[in-house]
DNA sequence: CACCTGAGTGACAATGATTGTCAATACCGC
DNA sequence: GCGGTATTGACAATCATTGTCACTCAGGTG
């Protein structure tokens, strides 16, 4: 009885997504990722790069986050619960806590009926380098 | 000088697009309320739709939220800032108010240097009908 | 190390919501 | 009623994302 083998194998393509990821402070887009991995010489298929990401974020070692013009934006961060705190210029983003809000969310929930409650909570704003660099 | 006259005119599409949402209590899709329109007789184009919904959306007359898989959802509200308690199973809305989450986005966002702050916050849940209904 | 097997890849087609087009229509002030 | 112009709507176009499927290669086996 052959126990069953990793079925997840590691390639050069998902340590090169992974390796982007590292580097890049904000938010990004699948295209955009794609884009920066063949500039820099990285052959990888668009189709690669949305699986790839699409797994991380299922695994939660990336988070996602919707613009307003529907497209998915792409960021790897720390594990647990947060909200995020971005920067509509430039995109930088920082990990905010607040459990203030995560007890206003359950308790206005509760008080109206609504049980199994989740919640989403984004922060925009313009940082203070775009702010001066204006 | 001819002061500008009314630059916006009252047609029965918009009429019709209005009625429904007004009869209506939760978020809907262009396509759904398309729909409906047609099933109630009323002859309107996809494309009216879509523009109505917009124009409605740009006037503060409904609230847009994208769903999870990207629709573009509307739903007539109460005018001024306030967030939502969504059912995931039926769609039933509530308006809900949080001064406290208000400050603590405000005061987060300036503690990081980030000025002109906005933000979205939605809550979702199973409402006690959907719950008790299985 | 040579060999298998199936996870992974990628060029391409397909999807589907939304937007653009533009001739035909119908408000509305006169 | 008339006229100009805002509005409509059938249709085509866009565009991010997903499906397809033959080909590739990671990695365990002997
Ligand atoms: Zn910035
Ligand atoms: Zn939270
Ligand atoms: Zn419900
Ligand atoms: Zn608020």
């Amino acid at each position: 009885m052959t126990g069953s083998p990793p079925q997840v194998r590691s390639t050069r393509q998902r340590a090169a997504v992974s390796a982007v990821l590292d580097e890049l402070d904000g938010f990004r887009s699948a295209q955009d990722l794609h884009a920066m991995l063949r500039q820099r010489g990285e052959g990888i298929g668009l189709t690669t790069v949305y699986r790839t990401l699409q797994a991380l974020s299922e695994a939660g070692e990336v988070d996602v986050l919707r613009t307003d013009d529907g497209e998915s934006v792409y960021r790897r961060c720390s594990t647990g619960h947060h909200h995020h705190l971005v920067c509509r210029s430039c995109g930088r983003t920082v990990e905010v806590e607040g459990p203030t809000v995560e007890r206003w969310a359950d308790r206005v929930a509760t008080e109206n009926g609504f049980v199994d409650v989740s919640h989403t909570l984004e922060v925009f704003g313009t940082c203070d380098a775009c702010a001066a660099g204006g």
